[in-house]
RNA sequence: GGGAGUAUAGCUCAGCUGGGAGAGCAUCUGCCUUACAAGCAGAGGGUCAUAGGUUCGAGCCCUAUUGUUCCCACCA
């Protein structure tokens, strides 16, 4: 074992070792997933970070629970493959280059589209591995070797060929409807990619006059510049007030142009004047109603939200500006009725947050229901399970509910979309290769399709093209389908959803067996971290800090799958403390090394503590392994913190200087060997959530068994619960013992008794039938209450009656203090003592009296009712005796 | 308009299929005890939102109410 820049200082410097042991990692290549097909495989694909993307907290806790996953499946034995890899982001890449060349004064147009991609590549080039470098400070044992991008070759072959595939199956089509259009990207949206929030507006109350009449008929609109493109007026068909109006024409002002008047149940007659102005180009519903009354469209807007030519006078205009204008024109012609002030639900564009335009234009979509079905009945069967499971209510809703998906966009970095256009015939050709000539007319005008796809439609395919798909590769039939997905709740839609479905069609089965959702990681007022607040946290800089470990920890222990959580620099304050607790105690055992030989001791050398700790790490084994099975992960961590902290540190180690700084080189040696085993197991179960330290200090260890071997602890195997470990009298010793000292620590506050000064001790009890247990404790109770003349006895006999009593289960341990006793003080609290006793023995009567109890509940609380009226039957004479014992003093 | 989460100690949160409420931080009291003051020992602090119900037994299950957070939905 080399020990190269690994003395052990007082105080655990992440830094020092953090960089140094993931070099180690990667150069021996531990994170190198390995086709075995002797083992069960373990497959977890990344959530691809934008390229764009710095590391923030809802990163680090998503690729904790990732890699605490990975770690823990790789020492159960599984083949381990956790996959990196970023996501190119189309949107959201392009809006930040377009930013960076304003800074230069240029616009995409004027560098056009091949040298902007270029530019594309070269921030790729420059950005993209910023974010996976900050993943390595995590600590994530991702392969490396296996690093893909979801606009690699491997990942484009892929998006071509179920572009292709699914437009032979007529599941993708090309047509003109309306979409969400953002003027400031310049480019259509899916319906996920909008974010509604209640807006303050206004209703303008406007008055269509009726053609060859002087009455008027009034509508409320909240967006008064797209009544120039209306092309009806629609009203409720069973609305009495509007009857005789059906079929008659208005005259839409300032156009001065002659629409119907049309009848169609979308009107509500209740809501603002049950009239309603119809703009299908401009409107979803307004759009759908179009189609039923065959409507003209008229699209009176550029795609940049500047009014065009069917705008009349308005044109050029910006859609806000044209809005103003317009109700003065409006108010002008006296057509103006009122102004309302009227909040709604607007839609804002999720990247840029301007508001979104319905427009019609002619974009790709995906035929969704044919998808949804069996994608529903995926999850429905429990193929993939949510975890927690309430999400598949917010998957089910979504999917039944589906609407076709728009997959182009007027993008230019991206997936260009596979399709050309004969220039003399017109054919439409969607093919994986580039065609030369048009199969319909021999034409060698071919021209492709500008726009690329939703940058979805990538990710959609990433558990299956990073292993390789559409070729049929070694790691495809291995690792997929994967094992795990972990990811936020608050991409289900625009990624978990769409994998899912995605995966049937082309593979034939889900694509992960479990998602694990975590919440949102809030500042810590619980506010969402953002940008524009300013409230955000740098993982990185926490990690400079306070530790990759403690940042960790701290992101998953005590947290809840699905819960937001907030984040507060104590609580990863108090998680680093506990790494250098760890680190001390390591050093402690590693000082003690050579005080003795490190070998297996004769199982007679093993003591009452050695038993209780070995017992106890038995039982946290097994709660944790179950714990991490049901990816309870918060409370595994906690009970591991538990263990190592309260019981080995606190107690174990206390309880093994007895031995250690004994003459018995035997005893010291039987001591040595117990605390490292315990140690180096509680490491392993540790070593997951924080990966740095534990191996550091498992490199410091000496070995045993199948350890010997290794030389990671990442490899080594994952404790297993054994059931000859158990040592229920061991454990019962121990918690009298223990009970003991704590009575006598709390006596010696309340009485502001010295520690170091020793106390003489009388431990009674009556039963007799404890005896044994306390001579075997006899040691650790000298020591650590910290006694001279400990008396074990089974009568009260002989016990000075000023003797101080306390109460520790069924023993009484009886302290004859010399200084004075506040005889009255002493009473109070005994009859309190007594109140307490008496409580609980007519609690544990009352439940016994009560037949239904005795007759319903397990047999084991009915005898524990029993065992509670024996103990305290005694408890209350013993106390009794005290009083008396008391009384007669004063 | 639908749906979901959440309400537990001063603060932030755990609490596994119902069987006597826990942690961290904060507070108070002692300790530099030869691994650790980023520590040790002790203490205080909770009608588990409210009201009903089921049950021998409810923080946990059911119903309603209130506060709070979020998601979805085409109301011009």
């Amino acid at each position: 074992m080399s020990n190269e820049n690994n003395t052990f200082e007082k105080v655990y410097d992440p830094k020092t070792t953090e960089a140094r042991l993931y070099q180690k990692w990667v150069d021996n290549g531990y994170f190198t997933a390995h086709i075995d097909k002797t083992k069960e495989s373990y497959t977890i694909v990344i959530p691809p970070p934008n390229i764009t993307g710095q590391l923030h907290m809802g990163h680090a806790l998503d690729n904790t629970l990732q890699d605490i996953l990975a770690r823990w499946k790789r020492m159960q034995g599984y083949s381990t493959l956790w996959l990196p890899g970023t996501d190119h982001a189309s949107i959201a890449t392009e809006v930040k280059i377009i930013e960076m060349l304003a800074k230069e004064g240029v616009t995409k147009y004027d560098l056009g589209r091949e040298r902007f991609l270029e530019r594309a590549w070269e921030w790729k080039k420059e950005y993209g591995g910023r974010i996976t470098k900050q993943l390595r400070m995590l600590g994530s044992s991702l392969d490396w070797t296996r690093e893909r991008f979801t606009m690699d070759e491997g990942c484009n072959k892929a998006v071509r060929h179920v572009f292709v595939s699914l437009y032979n199956k007529g599941l993708i089509y090309r047509g003109e409807r309306i979409t969400n259009w953002c003027c400031e990207c310049n480019t259509a949206l899916s319906d996920a990619e909008v974010e509604y929030q209640e807006d303050p507006g206004f209703f303008w109350h406007i008055k269509y006059p009726i053609k060859d009449s002087d009455e008027f008929i009034t509508i409320a609109t909240t967006r008064p510049e797209t009544m120039l493109g209306d092309t009806a007026v629609a009203v409720h068909p069973e609305d009495e007030r509007y009857t005789h109006l059906v079929g008659k024409s208005i005259i839409l002002p300032l156009v001065n142009k002659e629409i119907p008047i049309i009848a169609d149940e979308y009107v509500d007659k209740e809501f603002g004047t049950g009239v309603v102005k119809i703009t299908p180009a401009h409107d979803p519903n307004d759009f759908e109603v179009g189609v039923r009354h065959d409507l003209p469209i008229i699209k009176v807007m550029n795609d940049d939200g500047t009014m065009n030519k069917f705008a009349g006078k308005y044109e050029g205009m910006d859609r806000y500006e044209a809005r103003k204008l317009i109700v003065e024109d409006l108010e002008k012609l006296g057509l103006l009725i009122k102004i309302e002030p009227h909040t709604h639900n607007v839609g804002h564009c999720y990247r840029c947050h301007t508001t979104v335009e319905p427009m019609v234009s002619t974009q790709w979509f995906v035929k969704m229901k044919p998808l949804a079905e069996p994608a529903i009945e995926a999850v429905r069967n429990k193929e993939t399970v949510f975890v927690p499971e309430r999400f598949d209510k917010i998957y089910f809703n979504w999917m039944e509910n589906i609407r076709d998906w728009c997959i182009s966009r007027q993008l230019w970095w991206g997936h260009r979309i596979p399709a050309w256009y004969c220039q003399d015939c017109g054919e439409v050709i969607v093919s994986e290769d580039t065609p030369t000539v048009c199969p319909k007319c021999g034409s060698v005008h071919l021209k492709q399709d500008e726009d690329v796809l939703d940058t979805w439609f990538s990710s959609a395919l990433w558990p299956f093209s990073t292993l390789g798909w559409p070729e049929k590769t070694d790691d495809l039939d291995y690792f997929f389908p994967t094992s795990t997905l972990v990811t936020g709740y608050d991409i289900i839609f625009f990624w978990v959803a769409r994998m899912i479905f995605s995966s049937i069609e082309n593979m034939g089965q889900v694509p992960f067996k479990h998602v694990l959702i975590h919440g949102l990681v809030r500042d810590d007022q619980g506010r969402k971290m953002s940008k524009s607040l300013g409230n955000g946290v740098d993982p990185i800089e926490v990690i400079d800090s306070f530790g990759a470990d403690a940042l960790r920890f701290s992101l998953v222990a005590g947290t809840t799958p699905g819960n937001d959580m907030r984040y507060y620099d104590s609580k990863v304050r108090a998680y680093r403390d506990f790494a250098n607790k760890i680190w001390n105690a390591s050093r402690f055992i590693v000082m003690n090394l050579d005080n003795a030989p490190f070998e297996k001791p004769d199982d007679s050398m093993l003591t009452a503590d050695d038993k209780w700790i070995m017992s106890r790490l038995n039982s946290v084994v097994e709660e944790v392994t179950n714990n991490m099975e049901n990816f309870d992960l918060g409370v595994a961590a906690l009970k591991i913190y538990d263990f190592i902290w309260t019981e080995f540190c606190d107690w174990y180690i206390e309880l093994t200087k007895i031995r250690l700084y004994s003459d018995d080189i035997k005893q010291r040696s039987a001591a040595i060997y117990t605390l490292v085993t315990t140690l180096t197991k509680a490491l392993k179960l540790l070593h997951p959530f924080m990966p740095f330290i534990t191996e550091e200090i498992w490199l410091h260890l000496p070995h045993v068994d199948s350890d010997l071997d290794k030389e990671t602890i990442m490899l080594t195997d994952w404790p297993k619960y054994d059931e000859a470990l158990n040592a229920p009298q061991a454990e019962e010793q121990m918690n009298i013992v223990m009970d003991i000292i704590r009575a006598t620590r709390n006596l010696r506050a309340e009485m502001n008794i010295k520690n170091s000064k020793k106390l003489d001790m009388i431990l009674c009890d009556t039963t007799g039938k404890l005896i044994d247990t306390l001579e075997g404790g006899r040691i650790y109770v000298e020591k650590f209450a910290n006694t001279e003349n400990l008396t074990i006895t089974n009568t009260a006999e002989g016990i000075p009656a000023n003797a101080k009593a306390v109460n520790v289960g069924t023993v009484i341990a009886y302290f004859p203090i010399d200084e004075l006793v506040d005889f009255t003080a002493e009473l109070a609290r005994l009859e309190e003592e007594r109140k307490v006793a008496q409580s609980e023995l007519d609690r544990a009567n009352g439940k016994l009296s009560n037949d239904k109890f005795v007759s319903k509940a397990p047999a084991n609380l009915v005898e524990q009712e029993k065992a509670k009226v024996l103990k305290y039957t005694e408890a209350l004479a013993s106390i009794d005796q005290q009083i008396e014992a008391v009384k007669a003093m004063m």
